[in-house]
DNA sequence: GATGAATGAGGTTTCATTCAT
DNA sequence: CATGAATGAAACCTCATTCAT
């Protein structure tokens, strides 16, 4: 049975709301221990209006990966615009850029997690991902070579993909891991390794 | 029914070649995918047996990730006695240990996947697991404490714990991440990244 | 909900359009494969439309069926017009009639064969399809009484209820049959067949 | 999931129950109106033990068509060593077949015209069964060769595929159509009419 | 002890039909 | 009216675990 597209407003609000139930649940409980009628109920609709407009539940999680990359990176964006790259030294500027990378992925951080994993499961998912990487990496190499002058990496291209890795690899730790240890002393500790990296002198 | 502790060599390789076979299937298609049957019929065994060597799938799961980190853990081990630390410039020697963690890991690529997947469903599995990071994490902080006067990092507990997963994250990236970039150059890179953290002077 | 009874052009064409698409549909993929939904989009109306001409699935499959039945009727009677039994010798005349029948069933081939099998399931289409083929029994009596004289065939009811039969089964495996033999001299062997039985003489 | 292949004498019993649970209920109330609960409870087992046995339902639906298929030739065979051809004229001999073909065909008369109908929708069904109408068919040729000289017919090849398959239409018809004509008068005239066919005097 | 058959709860998915807008 | 969204019962299928032989 082909899926439904919603042509009047409540069935627009309808699916938005299965859909936001599917990140949810898959951000609470996982996607293999989510099940379809709960993702529904948790819309408040019966499992067949879920049907209606998701495929399978592998469709909702696939959908929920594309919302989920178009809200980190619009945040994103809107955190970047506004540093303002022209004032600050290296340091501040990567603290800047962590910490605003940090609050972006605030906005869903189960749901984060969850989907980091099944990327190696599901080839849609990580060729969905990796766009997005590539777009944020892309973003950083452009960045890079206006300051080329100023920094001590020579391969802004191979830089890049390191740095936006493990920045984002980075922040994962810090959402997830545990408190063990002192997060401000972690995310200082880390611009500095990322700042003597960067820095042409210390 | 007791879970049978096998007590002649016959029932120590049953045991053995069903946990195997659930590494194995772990690995291939994942916790969820994998049934009980297919471990077993993997193993040779029927189904009974499985129950006879394991309370049940969660048990081997737990059993899987044992039997892993113990095989990393010494294969790290085993690794990294074979650098002599004394002659070397922290450059080369981050160079041996990022190169022996990327073999070490390559054991079983995909099953080290799967675990970081279950992390988060699973409470014994994320004990389990920061044991082993904990581990490794004071091995780091010895070494860089007795490297102290050439480094200059001064928390060493907190840059341990830095440096430990960033490795950590690098070799997942460099094991999963696809091969558009030249490895060798990213691990040149992400060494340079680390060098240049830790040594005092470039 | 009443079912309307369209009095506009408009309507009775769209009533129409239902009822054709149901057709084709049924004649493709079988009356248990297709959904009202499909139904009512392959005549371009939304489901809600389709309830508005019939009552509900089965409906539809009725009014197939006597469409269908009226259809294969008037063409053979069409073509069976088209005859003239005055000027021919009975295996010339046989020759015809197969071969209008045939040609009459190629209208929607799949659709009978549909229908045979749901004769079976509903006893209201077991009675349609009876009344078809009551009616068309009736005529080939009728045409054998004109013939009396020249056949040797004495009991001519009963003789037409096989002929019809007959003649039934056997274009039906002409159409459907797998063409391993030539189609011409199984149809020359079957009016062979035919014509020994009702020919007086050979 | 693997459908099991039955061991011990107690699967081999449950699968055969199933089987024959599945064609009986076929047989009552078709294909498409049974449901997989009901086949497995009317074996008097648990869903769960159609599913290991089984694929799916048109696994069984194949099986049952073999299984029939089977059944049936085995009956045919056994019944046409009963005639002693030498002694009969080809209207005792005709006599005999037809009545046969009907014992034979009274197993299980409902399922078979289950089948019959199936047998356009699937393909597996449509190949199995050509394969006994085949064997069949060869048989009737070996039939008409050895009689060669006292019949009419040239073509015994053609010959042989329009008579199997009239008769097996004919007592189709015996079967299921509606007895408002008297049985014994319908054989007699068909008979008749194979006769006229191949007789070569009259 | 070893085997493989049995179990059935629980998940996924479909769709005829109704009904609100 | 016309539309398409909602409903939920009912079908399909899986599999961890137990248990009889």
């Amino acid at each position: 049975m082909k899926v439904r597209i919603p042509k009047r407003q409540k069935g627009i609000n309808t699916k938005q709301r299965i859909l936001e139930s599917a990140i949810r649940m898959f951000a609470q409980k996982g996607f293999y221990k989510t099940n379809t009628k709960e993702i529904a109920s948790g819309a408040g609709v019966p499992v067949g209006s879920f049907y209606a407009y998701f495929k399978n539940k592998k469709d909702v999680l696939y959908a929920s990966v594309d919302y989920y990359n178009t809200l980190i990176a619009s945040n994103i964006i809107n955190f970047q615009d506004t540093i303002n790259y022209e004032n600050l030294d290296i340091r501040s500027m990567l603290k800047q850029i962590v910490n605003n990378a940090i609050k972006a992925h605030q906005v869903l951080p189960d749901f984060h997690n969850e989907i980091t994993f099944l990327i190696n499961t599901d080839p849609k998912i990580k060729t969905n991902m990796e766009k997005s990487i590539q777009y944020a990496t892309k973003k950083t190499e452009e960045t890079l070579n206006k300051m080329k002058d100023s920094i001590r990496v020579k391969n802004t291209r191979i830089s890049s993909v390191l740095i936006n890795r493990t920045v984002e690899d980075f922040i994962h730790f810090i959402i997830y891991g545990k408190p063990e240890y002192d997060r401000n002393l972690l995310i200082d500790e880390f611009i500095d390794m990322l700042s003597c990296y960067l820095s042409k002198s210390q």
